[in-house]
DNA sequence: AACTTTGGCGTATTGA
DNA sequence: TCAATACGCCAA
């Protein structure tokens, strides 16, 4: 019996090769058997030698499947059936041939037995400027690995082009003999990988560093956090998975967005890996060329702690996409860069292959309504409780039963019930298991089936979905309405003042029932069908209603703020400044009024006292600027002050990154904020000082929002105060 | 090159 | 000056 898979590539010979654990931890590489196939609408009417195709059981417009005894032969097969949508065949190669054997990456292997290196390199640019890696003068100083806590620092040894080729060598040599599964970095594609790359194609070194003597291999690709795209070049290297930290923990912040930057050394904080007041070495960009030459030890030391972080930051994020390798028919790498439509697609694939049933085709999904949000009301409250229904959608999902239209086959609800009950199993056991390891390891389990149960719900809306059914996805919102509304109503009969609900959970205050949750929690949750959880989340001494989706609460120690016009990064320091001390004053925090700071900042203003970083706006690129600037030669709209501070800096920021930019006066002809944004980094006081008119502008447009939460005194004219202080 | 959904707030651009 | 519209960012 063959120890677990920890490596699969398909070379371009289709031979499918694998790299399995021994039974003393090493590694050994095998090839294995596997016929490629594609699923076909039509019968071709003529079927090569070494193809065959079976007709499928079911209804689906793919009616067919074809195998092919080897990749050259069925590479053929598909060319010459063209390329109309005829045939679909699961990509890449590795994913097929997991499906095809019912077959996971890293079954049985335990997260700790996982042969993770961590790498990072160093560089010189001459000048001290940014690194460019075409560039002659440029050169890499140290390339440090790291795996099972042992640091390898290969350090270049001259000045000279010799040594940099011999750098590179010795890179390839100790990332062979080190024979990773995974290979861990922060910033890794958009920086260490490419710079390497270059610097190897320089000195016709090839980048040996796949498993099986396989080259590695580059391309540029994109990757979704959230809203935003991020464009990178991605890099495979055979046999093992490339894991970029950079992008998981950008990943990570979807959800909580209170990351202040995602730099190795603010997320290293951030994740608790580095102490905020400990030592750790640290080197400016412009100061590391003269460590390398003048201190050595403090050169290694600086190497050596940006490997350990990186580690603590994949220990930390790499476990949920590693469970997935280990639930998917995928790579840890398309595990980590992957959306969840490809995944689930390849589970429901897997069954509809070995049941040799008909597949379909995505389906049309016609716009349909979502959840029920309401603010109901605006002010200040007290006695404040907050109720939600535990896992809304796929519970009802589970309550209404019904499978995708199109899966035929009767797999998507066995499966969400299925996870579901795999779910709470490994949250038990994350609570429960003896051995620490286990419990991270049953936690890792439980969050990304969590993820996976939550997303169910979106993949059937989802246009580009196998087994999508949009009328399925708008049944499941309708009934969340009806359901919340229900609860509303119930609160409401208990003399409840609802506050804000938003598709399942509602914020409602009661004196009554403020010491008591549980029995009002019961006396409602008793209406609930069978399945359907309402859960009693938290109680706060305060709440500030704002508008829907916009609220802050106070719960005797913390402030938790809710809602883009409340917490949103884009928006300028000092008005997020005034919006904190709003709300701390409101909730009883602080005495303090924002009246003060107004009258402070309309004093210094005209007299640009007010440090501009305070002032200046920050905005996530969604294009990348040389594709606005080709765009807006050709006369293309709108413009976007942020793109045109992007295009003012000489290190261009790339697609997805933050620009942070603000406004210089107004002149003849350049009166629309784009014509005047300057870049906060290249903010020059004497030559191109900001309008404080215009973020005199941002002080009155504040108050004219939120100023009848602070009474008549802040109030333009005409305006009478509206907040109430109620309960 | 790649994609889970809808709902809501606030700001800027554009064109009249 | 005012609308329609696009976009960034966020809640769930």
């Amino acid at each position: 019996m063959a120890g677990a898979l920890c490596g699969l590539w398909v070379d371009a010979a289709g031979r499918v090769l694998c790299t399995h654990e021994t039974v003393g931890g090493g590694r050994e590489e095998r090839v294995a058997a596997w016929r490629p196939f594609a699923w076909l609408r039509v019968k071709p009417s003529v079927i090569p030698s070494g193809i065959t195709v079976e007709e499928l059981k079911g209804e689906g417009p793919f009616r067919f499947l074809a195998h092919g005894e080897s990749l050259e032969v069925f590479d053929e097969f598909s060319s010459a059936l063209g390329k109309e949508a005829a045939f679909d065949t699961p990509r890449p190669w590795e994913s097929q041939f997991l499906l095809q054997r019912r077959e996971r990456l890293y079954a049985d292997l335990p997260f700790g037995r996982l042969r993770r290196c961590q790498l990072d390199i160093e560089v010189a640019s001459p000048g001290g400027g940014f690194p460019d890696a075409a560039r002659v003068g440029d050169r890499v100083l140290a390339v440090g690995l790291r795996q099972d806590g042992i640091n390898h620092v290969l350090l270049l040894s001259s000045a000279d082009d010799a040594a940099e080729k011999k750098l590179m060598e010795e890179f390839g040599d100790t990332l062979r003999r080190l024979d990773p599964d995974v290979i861990e970095g922060h910033n890794l594609f958009k920086f260490d990988l490419d710079y390497l790359r270059q610097r190897c194609r320089r000195h016709k070194v090839p980048c040996v560093w796949g498993r099986h003597g396989a080259k590695a291999v580059f391309r540029p690709s994109r990757f979704k956090v959230a809203e935003r795209w991020l464009d990178f070049t991605r890099c495979d290297v055979p046999g093992r998975a490339v894991i970029d930290t950079y992008l998981l923990v950008q990943q990570h912040d979807v959800t909580a967005r209170e990351m202040t930057g995602y730099g190795l050394k603010d997320a290293a904080i951030y994740f608790g890996i580095t102490d905020e007041t400990s030592e750790r070495t640290y080197l400016a960009g412009e100061e590391i060329q003269r460590a390398f030459q003048e201190d050595p030890a403090r050169f290694r030391a600086y190497l050596e702690d940006d490997l350990r972080e990186t580690a603590g930051l994949a220990d930390q994020l790499l476990p949920t996409y590693f469970e997935q390798a280990r639930t998917f028919p995928t790579l840890l790498q398309e595990a980590a860069l992957r959306g969840v439509t490809s995944k689930i697609d390849l589970l429901f694939l897997e069954e509809y292959y070995h049941a040799r049933q008909a597949c379909p085709a995505p389906a049309e999904v016609a716009p349909f309504e979502g959840g029920f949000t309401r603010s109901f009301r605006e002010g200040v409250f007290r006695h404040v409780l907050h109720f939600d229904v535990a896992s809304l959608y796929p519970s009802l999902l589970l309550h209404i039963g019904r499978n995708p239209r199109q899966d035929t086959l009767g797999v998507f609800i066995p499966l969400l019930r299925r996870l579901r009950e795999y779910r709470l199993r490994y949250k038990h056991l994350a609570r429960t298991a003896a051995d620490p390891a286990e419990r991270a390891e049953a936690h890792a389990r439980q969050t990304s089936f969590k993820i996976l149960i939550n997303s169910f719900y979106g993949y059937l809306g989802f246009p580009g979905a196998r087994f999508g059914d949009g009328e399925l996805a708008a049944e499941v919102t309708r009934r969340g309405r009806e359901l919340l509304q229900a609860l509303i109503d119930a609160f409401t009969r208990e003399g409840c003042v609802p506050l804000e609900a938003d598709t399942d959970g509602i914020y409602l205050a009661s004196e009554k029932h403020h010491q008591e949750p549980e029995f009002l929690l019961h006396r409602v949750a008793n209406a609930l069908p069978e399945g359907i959880e309402l859960e009693y989340d938290g109680r706060y001494q305060a709440m500030f209603c704002y508008k829907a989706k916009n609220y802050a609460l106070y719960d005797g120690e913390r402030i938790t703020l809710r809602g883009s016009a409340l917490r949103s990064r884009g928006i300028e320091p000092f008005l997020k400044r005034l919006t904190d001390e709003l709300i701390r004053h409101l909730l009883g925090v602080s005495p303090v009024s924002p009246l003060d700071t107004i009258a402070d900042f309309r004093r210094r203003l005209p007299r640009r006292e007010v440090p501009v970083s305070e002032l200046a706006r920050g905005e996530s690129l969604s294009q990348s600027p040389e594709s606005y600037e080709r765009l807006m030669a050709e006369g293309g709209k709108p413009r976007r002050a942020a793109l045109e501070a992007a295009l003012q800096l000489p290190a261009r920021p790339r697609m997805g990154e933050r620009v942070r930019y603000y406004l210089t006066a107004k002149a003849k002809g350049r009166t629309a904020d784009w014509q005047r944004a300057r870049a906060l980094a290249l903010h020059d006081p004497e030559q191109f000082p900001y309008d404080p008119d215009h973020y005199l502008g941002k002080i009155d447009d504040w108050l004219e929002r939120y100023g009848v939460f602070l009474g008549a005194a802040a109030l333009p004219q005409g305006e009478s105060a509206q907040g109430e202080l109620a309960f």
